[in-house]
DNA sequence: GGTAGACCTGGACGC
DNA sequence: GCGTCCAGGTCTACC
């Protein structure tokens, strides 16, 4: 058994990051509630699969993975769990920004800023496709399937006996490999069959570097402009990505956006993104957490 | 710059 | 069990 504990820039809180939004939902991320570990199949470089187990460390997070790593291999892991609960990233100039704002008093509290990342660029862009324009429940089936088709598996020695095969995030050569066609009936992500191909045969063939996206010196307005040149990435996409990369200067504005500000405001009535956008102005470079962490009225009740 | 319509799936609903 | 309707962002064509 390998066992490490990484420490975060302070002020760190485990579950914020875990509770930051829905990737921990999504496969092959699981979450256990009784034991509050966060779990990652990972695939190495190398080939190798893993599960990491992530729990809380107070000031940092602990990892377990089962077996020995060699030193790439413990490298790569490191290497991940850092980047996945941006352990590195201060965000102290956000909570300043947000100190005498009532709504924001949870941000601070709990040290919200950091948003749980998958280990790639590539594997965050792509659950991102298969969240728009669709249900959570359709997003999770998506997910699961490309996994179920494409990924390698967790070795049967390191699995549960009686669980389902755990799987590793395929790599972008295996989505490429396949064909729009097989996507659209086997992944069952429709119109977005055409969109994921390329988008794997880019990263695949070199064309695309998504990766070098994670530690890009661009504006945030030319980081913005790069993401949406990707096929099947519109404002709403870019805008949680760049949540992703720590770059929170615009808000992901979706359906459920439009309900939050219009009972925030409007009394529940109707309101458009422009008004989501005036709502959030003055929050400068910080308009995509201050949505992100207010502390909202409506609940979806 | 704004808007309408197509894209596709899965769940809810009525029969 | 079957058919219909609806929710959900992006893209394109059009004004």
């Amino acid at each position: 058994m390998a066992s490490f504990t990484l420490a975060a820039r302070p002020p760190f809180n485990f579950m914020s990051v875990v509770n930051s939004h829905g990737w921990r939902q999504l496969a092959p991320f699981t979450f256990d509630e009784q034991t509050s570990t966060l779990s990652y199949i990972l695939r190495a470089s190398n080939g190798r699969v893993m599960q990491l187990d992530m729990r809380d460390a107070n000031t940092g997070v602990s990892v377990n993975a089962k077996g020995r790593l060699n030193k790439l291999e413990s490298n790569e892991v490191k290497e991940a769990v850092t980047w996945m609960f941006a352990l590195d990233a201060d965000f102290s100039s956000f909570h300043k920004a947000a100190r005498r704002e009532p709504k924001l008093q949870k941000a601070i509290k709990f040290a919200y800023g950091r948003v749980l990342r998958s280990p790639t660029l590539f594997e965050d862009v792509v659950k991102t496709l298969f969240t728009t324009n669709t249900l959570w429940g359709a997003t999770k089936s998506m997910t699961q399937k490309l996994i179920a088709s494409f990924g390698d598996p967790l070795p049967a020695s390191l699995s549960e006996v009686e669980g389902p095969i755990k799987k590793a995030f395929p790599t972008a050569d295996r989505i490429a490999a396949s064909s729009p066609e097989v996507l659209k009936e086997a992944v069952r992500v429709g119109y977005r069959a055409p969109a994921l191909h390329e988008l794997a045969a880019q990263v695949a063939s070199g064309s695309l570097d998504l990766e070098s996206l994670k530690t890009s010196t661009l504006p945030t307005l030319d980081l913005r402009n790069e993401l949406m040149e990707l096929n099947g990435i519109g404002p709403y996409a870019a805008a949680n990505l760049l949540l992703i990369l720590g770059r929170p200067d615009f808000i992901p504005v979706d359906s459920w956006a439009l309900k939050l500000v219009s009972h925030e405001w409007h009394k529940g009535k109707p309101v458009t993104e422009k008004e989501v956008q005036k709502a959030f102005e003055k929050w400068g470079e910080y308009k995509g957490f201050a949505f992100w962490f207010w502390d909202w009225k409506y609940n979806g009740g």
